[in-house]
DNA sequence: CGGAATCCGCACAGATACTG
DNA sequence: CAGTATCTGTGCGGATTCCG
């Protein structure tokens, strides 16, 4: 086994506890942050989204990305369901990547996400300019 | 200055290379994962939703965040105007944190995203089961 | 109450080399 | 082409302590 398997937390040890409150960290958001909520699983669903790719296509159309969190991150995302991973016993063998239904339906959700992205991070970026500027001045009078 | 100030890549050392492709590192769906793809930023979000709340207040509510975490990814929030912190000079001082008109556009984007891990994480969590069971017998084989 | 400062472990991520 | 194996380091995130 590789070393980073995005394993779950895994409250085993929970024989009849408390239970904090009920938002706490089962809750299906906080599964679902745990999963795709890291650097490179939302790049490589957008990028797998118009069709299916190849490991060094996706390599190559994702920019930074090292080869082992790509087969990494696939790999994870074929464990969940999401991505769906196709050997084609060519010479040399050749395999194809691409989203499951479950994997569309969750690319759809996160279109709203992307399309505020698009519009709104320049307003981002704005807002820490005038943050870092006030900080600055603060210091200054320190 | 406290030690993760959640600081962009910064590609600093970039003067006139190839410039592999566009939708490179600085496309905004990036910019945007590499400020919110973290373990609690959304879940300060989503707390935040309903109505403003206090320091300790959204502690006790995201079960098992740290103080440290807490602050830090909350400054980080404010940086990026999606939230807006508040200080009420009582005794002892009170400070209020709540969503600013960016971070409820935001929050409204990411909300298609959280209804999906309502309705399918259970779908997610049995196809680990069954990846991880067809590993088990692959790997009996050998 | 609402933090800041400090220490520290370990998981994550990168680089490199090697394989079928 | 499509990965695995191994080494290494950085920084994320937790625990603890102290402060206004």
């Amino acid at each position: 086994m590789q070393e980073g398997t995005f394993t779950a937390p895994g409250y085993s040890g929970e024989t009849a506890r408390p239970a904090p409150n009920v938002y706490a960290a089962d809750c299906p958001t906080r599964l679902l942050l745990d999963r795709i909520a890291d650097k490179w699983s939302v790049l490589i669903l957008t990028t797998l989204g118009p069709g299916e790719r190849r490991f060094n296509g996706l390599k190559r159309h994702i920019d930074g990305i090292s080869q082992k969190m790509l087969s990494q991150t696939l790999r994870s995302l074929e464990r969940d369901g999401l991505v769906q991973r196709d050997v084609v016993p060519t010479v040399p063998v050749s395999v194809t990547y691409a989203v499951t239904p479950l994997g569309r339906e969750l690319l759809d959700a996160l279109q709203a996400m992307i399309d505020w992205a698009e519009r709104r991070m320049g307003t981002v970026a704005s807002a820490q300019v005038a943050y870092d500027r006030r900080e600055e001045e603060l210091s200054l009078i320190a």
